[in-house]
DNA sequence: TCACATCCATCGATAAAACCGATTAATAAT
DNA sequence: ATTATTAATCGGTTTTATCGATGGATGTGA
């Protein structure tokens, strides 16, 4: 048994694929299939079933591939160690991020990037559920997101700020005077809000449930500009977080009172795991970029 | 990086020596040099320093031969688990014990071994503290031993018996026909005790100590049998956990009173890790055997 | 239904690499 | 100074990882 096997091996448990899986490995298919095959002799069972020209994996190669990963991750979690040691600056960041939080990320990645030129950052975007799901996956170095209720313990939560809750209208909408309305009256309105999958649009759901609220949604769009500039239009409100917002965005948002009405951004990472140097400095510059914000 | 390059730097750096652990993972010395030399390359960092004919660790070396040993240990619990699986009842399981537990280990064993002859079964005796940070570094399935005050969250913990603390003397002395001897009575005689390293002696000189009693240590003696065959003269007392002694020992066990002059034995194993089906079957062997100690 | 494309396994050949023995260089021990 | 011990290096050998070609099995579309 060798790491590169154990790679081999997840890459086709990922792809379903061999042909795929080798092409993405830069080895060809008769390699892979090889050493797939020399892997399972040597574990003594097949980890793929081969139905027709498919390979369906087994429950045997499901439960391996738990132990091939964590092996594959505590190697290069080892090499990532001592590139640190050595400051080489050199690797790469992977960060999963939620809709609602990339007016953070995006000004503390751009100074990063500014002063360590030498590492890859990849971005990943997508529902909170998902990113959470693919960090375990050691797929993330971190998860940008707001809150979730459920604190698993093997996750690590550090807060970035909190943000209210605001009910967005077009500028001069009677309403754009107040300091604040209450929910009741924002559920009164006709309202655009993002698409089911948004943790926004998962928490404005719960929190309306739970005060018995059956709010009039007319429009749901799964893009927060064009939500926005519906919103502009002054036929519709919306419900989002005040620093999805910006001054350009040519809307106003007044907050809706309620304790519960305020969002946690969360950095979220994997508690074990080992924090590359190039993290440490990220989550330092996310602190500091949203200090201003909330 | 492959498997292959962890387990020789691994044993490289347990042995200190690249000669003698060639010999040991069947292969030159030349190649263990050309693989360790290869490693480095491709971590950028060397992993011993090279002083004279010797080879000491780097700070490097310590800090990646973490992630090492956990890379190979997560692969060969991937294995184990297939193995499991497929009911083939082959391999091996480590036992780590100290020597108090010498006579509850033995008969679980022997009836295990009667019924899974084809598992190797390694013993290895020391004291308490050493068997434990052997644990810690994959070397046992699991380790018997008596109750660690501090207890470690990485560490599970699983009680077999308690078990009194008895002042041990020959048969006929006067003390021999108490129910219950205090542990100040006990301090006052002359006293035989097991030598330093010994977890009974260190939770004896633990609690002597609290109460700010200063006994009569005449005799300390690393081996029990030696110990008995001392109190069996006449002349000395020693204290010792009742289940350290066999009737056919010929010698006279009286409870010391107090709450703390329990003891508690313990399966100690490491939470994370995979418990093979072998193991899990031990445990039952041994919680079965022990139901009529303490 | 009959080509046709797709996918995996297998085979023989080739390139890569792991490995060995011998030798050298450095150092520690005597 | 001499000897023994140890790690590094070199050249050659063995092993093995890899490739391209091929064949069989299985869907797919005309």
């Amino acid at each position: 048994m060798e790491l590169r096997q154990l790679r081999y091996f997840l890459k086709a448990k990922e792809m379903g694929n061999f042909t795929e899986a080798a092409r993405l490995l830069h080895i060809s298919q008769s390699t892979l299939s090889q050493q797939i095959k020399q892997l399972e002799e040597e574990l003594g069972v097949p980890l793929f079933n081969r139905v027709g020209k498919r390979v369906v994996i087994t429950e045997a190669g499901q439960l391996f591939s738990d132990y091939a990963l964590q092996s594959v991750h505590k190697a290069e979690s080892g090499l990532q160690v001592l590139r640190d040691l050595n400051n080489l600056e050199t690797g790469e960041i992977r960060i999963g991020l939620t809709y609602g939080l990339r007016p953070v990320l995006a000004p503390a990645l751009i100074r990063f990037m500014e002063t360590h030129p030498n590492i890859r950052v990849q971005v990943v975007l997508g529902t909170s559920a998902e990113m959470i799901e693919k960090l375990q996956h050691f797929e993330f170095d971190f998860v940008l997101t707001f809150h979730e209720a459920e604190k698993e313990k093997d996750l690590r939560y550090q807060l970035l700020f909190e943000s209210p809750m605001t009910l967005v209208m077009a500028p001069g909408m009677p309403l754009a005077k107040k300091k604040s309305v209450s929910l009741e009256e924002a559920a009164r309105l006709p309202l655009a809000l993002p698409a089911q999958g948004y943790s926004t649009r998962a928490f404005i759901s719960e929190v309306l449930s739970l005060k018995n609220l059956s709010p009039n949604i007319s429009l749901e769009i799964n893009d927060i500009h064009m939500l926005l500039e519906v919103v502009r239009s002054g036929e519709w409100y919306s419900i989002l977080i005040r620093t999805s917002i910006r001054q350009e965005d040519g809307v106003t948002a007044v907050p809706i009172t309620g304790k519960n009405m305020r969002r946690k951004a969360m950095i979220i990472s994997l508690r074990e795991s080992y924090e590359k140097k190039a993290v440490t400095e990220f989550y330092r510059l996310l602190k500091e970029t949203s200090k201003r914000m909330g």
